[in-house]
RNA sequence: GGGCGAGUGGCGGAAAGGCAGACGCAGCGGACUUAAAAUCCGCCGACUAUAUGUCAUGUGGGUUCGACUCCCACCUCGCCCA
């Protein structure tokens, strides 16, 4: 103490925190710090995850990643760091934490990845999975390592392989022959929601048609399940609507037409209260009755319509920019409601996979039949009264169909038989006809959705093999359970073949089996499963990570799931998720689980943007006409490229970081230069949780720098920290209102900082904190003796920092000499605030006349409403400005403002 | 074209319908230093008459004693779907 003394009066306050004075023993050495912390939490295990039932749980989870080859980028620490924190801070709440890490291990990155390094992924996975994890430490985020787990190793696909099976059993899974979508490139069919724009979501190239015998899961069956449940969670509302547009349910009526010559034709149509205005149909052009209806004159013309149909993309036939073609038949079918003869063509616009394939145009109010039929000359008749236009209203073709012809909108029915005058509005006349369909035979209420059932079938290597021999006599046989698991050969060649078949159908010793029916000889099935299968359960297998008995322990599922906390991107959020609830509730069905969400609560960081240099492309001649410079993509220049290229021609623009544009800031070298703790205050503080952060290294300066500031802080009143401060304190803070008002900001920023941290505004608990560090200093710098108050701060303020900042944290906690401290700061218990301390007795403030700042005035914070008028109407520049006035009105809101309303 | 979201200083951002700009970055001035870095202190929306002044939260209306906040229309940008 002495010593301290000595220097305090030695020296001037400022002095007092140059850090350079006692550089060598109290300077901010961040890389010894971090390391040596990360050091200690392994050698004591510190994130190990008990399963003790007596404590609340809290479940706190990251999206699976793929590990890649790149490693982890800053970017990907905007997903783990908040997760971290708000798994120690419930941790110190008295939660029991499970916050594990594992690996979505298979599928085509981790095999693309090792294609392109010409190397086997066996070997890649783990060097990669080595480097995430060597990053993830690096960053001081608490996984329980012994809970890691990796879709590509035996003992956990054996359950994915599993699952399928219980699919099977249960008539969720099926082969079937079906148009694919089938990428050249990458040499494997994709789902319809692995395609974009026409093009393969990986490679960015076209894709192309190819029948193929693929597997299925019937996620369809689940769609209205899918879609009620998403009421029940607490999940972004974008994602929840992008989950509903993705299933697109809607409500309608088959009806049912009949060609000329008797065919059945069933039409799908969400506005069964347009049906008389159904003056042609038309039919996909792969539907199995054209060839039938077609006319002997025509069949030529429409065999090569076919042809050219095929060629084109879902997306490109469905444009509705796109120049309308189509093909008469030559037959006509019946209009039921109205025994109308109406022409049938066939039309790309149209296609198998939706409804039945076939539609009831109408013209007058749908869009794309209204363009078809102004092409190709079929008449149109309007139904529907447009809700704006005039009573005397009618509609011609003089008008040039403008005006209040055309729309989609419901309106009452006109032209439409006994029920024209019905109705439109909430979609009555829409629920009148379909009743009447139903009572007279021709047709019924339907609901149709846009969701198709889930492609599971990979032509690849790197997945989990599909459990099911395919056997000459007994057909398809699941492999028996107690077989399991289907071992994924070692191969030489895994690189796909251009014939569309995997690399296992190859191997003959994998291929070739005995049939466990019958004993014949069978074939294994060679496809593989989309790593959308290995990450639709992995959340279970967390709780029972080594369990080689089952999927995952009932009783530890049912104590930990659903998962209070699921954050990752959005980008990659809704067939995840999807699939994952599908699986959900059909293990829900199978009585595994007493859940049917598996995610409580998601939340969707924002992405890390990083300015990035780019120059336009180069005109080419395939350009259209008149582009202007500005609509050229970009292309990003390499740091090698930039000092060689005009600096004003040079694009600059915030992008996404990605190792293709060279752009990356690795965790790594931020950690060496400013530090892990650094790293985390920072992406905590720059924007709020779901925004994306523009990274800027001086924002790395400002956070590097707040660190320091507590650093010296804290070293610089080490000497007079009063462990016994709690006996003290009250006393103090009664005689030092510079002591009080300490208080109460301490325990004002222990309750924001608490509050925030639950909200996900990270951003704001880390400017509650500096705000406490400011004042901390002022009140240092200050001629205050209160060291019980300030003993009171330090302690509180390691505490609420560490989940953000863990590794100072407990080197800060280290020094202090409180008595039973633990070890570390994740074992102590978060801080309650004290309302009474936190509560301020004066407050300052407003008064306006007429809503304008006329004086501000410090009263009794807890003066009641009458007392603050008075007290407001007393003052003198009030009473100036009020002066000739009337006082019509006072509104007082107590503690904040008094507004005078004068004339 | 449809759905969702966002527009606030030079920048990132903060504001239960109640003092717009917390906190930080950059900038400016100062202290310390042989010097620099680091650190510390002060200033920091615009305008002018330098004031407890006026104007300011994309634009225009509205509700209200009072609007960044709620409602309507429009503009711009972003994401998703088509």
């Amino acid at each position: 103490m002495g010593g301290s003394v000595f220097v305090k009066l030695e020296l001037s306050p400022m002095q007092i925190f140059d850090g350079s004075r006692t550089m060598s023993d109290r300077r901010y050495d961040f890389t010894e710090i971090e390391k040596k912390w990360q050091q200690k939490w392994k050698q004591a295990d510190l994130f190990r995850t008990e399963d003790s039932t007596d404590k609340p749980k809290f479940y706190g989870l990251d999206f699976f990643p793929y590990p890649s080859g790149a490693g982890l980028s800053v970017g990907h620490c905007r997903n783990y760091i908040p997760t971290d924190v708000a798994c120690r801070y419930r941790r110190m709440k008295g939660y029991n934490v499970l916050h594990p890490m594992g690996w979505d291990a298979f599928g085509l990155p981790a095999e693309n990845e090792a294609i392109n390094k010409k190397s086997h992924p066996k070997k890649t996975v783990p060097e990669y999975v080595a480097t995430y994890k060597r990053q993830m430490d690096l960053v001081g985020i608490g996984y329980d390592w012994a809970r890691e787990i990796n879709s590509s190793h035996p003992d956990y696909y054996k359950w994915t392989q599993w699952i399928f099976l219980l699919l099977y059993k249960r008539g969720l899974a099926y082969r079937s022959l079906a148009p694919a979508n089938w990428c050249p490139t990458c040499a494997t069919v994709l789902a319809n929601e692995e395609v974009a724009d026409g093009r393969c979501w990986r490679c960015d190239n076209y894709i192309e048609k190819k029948d193929l015998p693929q597997w299925f899961f019937k996620i369809t069956a689940y769609a209205d399940r899918l879609i009620d449940d998403l009421n029940t969670i607490d999940w972004p509302e974008s994602i929840k609507a992008m989950q509903r547009n993705l299933i697109g349910r809607s409500e309608g009526a088959d009806v049912v037409f009949k060609s000329e010559q008797g065919d059945e034709i069933v039409v799908y149509t969400t506005r069964p209260d347009t049906l008389w205005g159904a003056t042609f149909m038309v039919l996909a052009p792969e539907h199995p009755l054209v060839d039938k209806l077609a006319a002997d004159d025509k069949k030529e013309e429409i065999e090569a319509y076919r042809k050219q149909a095929q060629r084109q993309s879902a997306i490109e036939r469905q444009s509705t920019d796109k120049e309308k073609t189509g093909v008469f038949t030559g037959a006509y079918a019946i209009n039921p409601v109205n025994e109308e003869k109406i022409p049938i063509w066939i039309a790309d616009y149209i296609m198998m996979g939706y409804g039945t394939g076939a539609i009831m145009a109408v013209p007058a109010h749908d869009e794309r039949d209204f363009a078809f039929a102004r092409k190709f000359g079929i008449k149109i008749t309007p139904v529907i009264r447009h809700p704006e236009a005039p009573a005397d209203y009618t509609l011609d073709e003089s008008e040039g169909w403008g005006g209040y012809t055309f729309h989609p909108e419901y309106g009452d029915m006109i032209n439409s038989g006994e029920f024209t005058g019905s109705i439109g509005s909430n979609g009555c006349a829409k629920k009148k006809v379909t009743g009447w369909l139903a009572q007279t035979g021709k047709g019924k209420g339907a609901v149709n959705y846009k969701l198709r059932d889930w492609l599971i079938s990979r032509q690849r290597y790197w997945g989990a093999p599909i459990p099911i021999i395919h056997c000459p006599k007994c057909g398809e046989v699941p492999v028996p359970e107690e077989a399991l698991p289907v071992v994924l050969p070692d191969v030489e060649q895994y690189q796909p073949s251009a014939s569309g078949e995997s690399p296992l159908a190859n191997i003959a010793e994998y291929v070739n089996v005995l049939c466990p029916l019958c004993g014949a000889s069978a074939k294994r099935e060679t496809d593989t499963m989309g790593g959308f299968a290995c990450s639709s359960w992995y959340f279970l297998r967390y709780v029972s990570p080594h369990l080689d008995t089952a999927a995952f322990d009932k009783d530890l599922a049912a104590y930990w799931l659903p998962v209070d906390l699921y954050v990752g991107g959005a980008e990659h959020a809704v067939m995840h998720l999807l699939y994952a609830r599908f699986w959900t509730k059909v293990l829900y069905d199978e009585g595994l689980i007493p859940f049917v969400e598996p995610f409580a609560k998601l939340m969707n960081q924002g992405m890390v943007l990083i300015n990035t240099p780019h120059r336009t492309m180069e005109p080419t001649d395939d350009d259209p006409e008149d582009v202007d410079d500005e609509d050229r993509d970009l292309i990003p220049l390499f740091p090698e490229e930039i000092d060689n290229y005009p600096a004003d021609k040079v694009i600059w623009k915030s992008v996404k970081m990605s190792k293709s544009k060279r752009n990356v800031i690795t965790p790594d070298a931020m950690a060496e230069q400013f530090g892990a703790d650094s790293l985390r205050t920072y992406e905590l503080f720059s924007a709020p949780f779901e925004d994306a952060i523009h990274w800027q290294e001086k924002g790395m300066t400002g956070a590097h720098r707040f660190l320091g500031r507590v650093w010296r802080l804290v070293n610089d009143w080490l000497d007079r920290y009063d462990a016994t401060w709690q006996s003290k304190v009250a006393v103090e803070a009664d005689a030092d209102p510079k002591a009080k008002a300490l208080r109460r900001k301490t325990h004002q920023t222990i309750a924001k900082v608490s509050a925030d941290i639950e909200e996900f505004a990270f951003n704001t608990a880390v400017a509650a904190l500096m705000e406490l560090v400011n004042e901390m200093n002022a009140f240092s710098a200050s001629d205050s003796s209160g060291t019980a108050a300030m003993s009171e701060a330090v302690e509180n303020l390691i505490l609420i920092l560490s989940p953000i900042a863990p590794h100072i944290a407990d080197e800060l906690w280290a020094m202090l000499a409180r008595p039973g401290k633990e070890a570390f700061t994740l074992l102590e218990n978060w801080p309650a605030h004290d309302p009474e301390v936190a509560k301020a007795d004066e407050v300052e403030i407003v008064v306006q006349v007429l809503g304008k700042i006329r004086d501000k005035i410090t009263i009794a914070a807890d003066a009641d409403e009458k007392t603050m008028e008075q007290l407001a109407l007393a003052s003198e520049k009030v009473k100036a400005d009020l002066a000739g006035k009337t006082v019509r009105k006072v509104i007082v809101v107590k503690g904040k403002l008094v507004n005078i309303v004068a004339n």
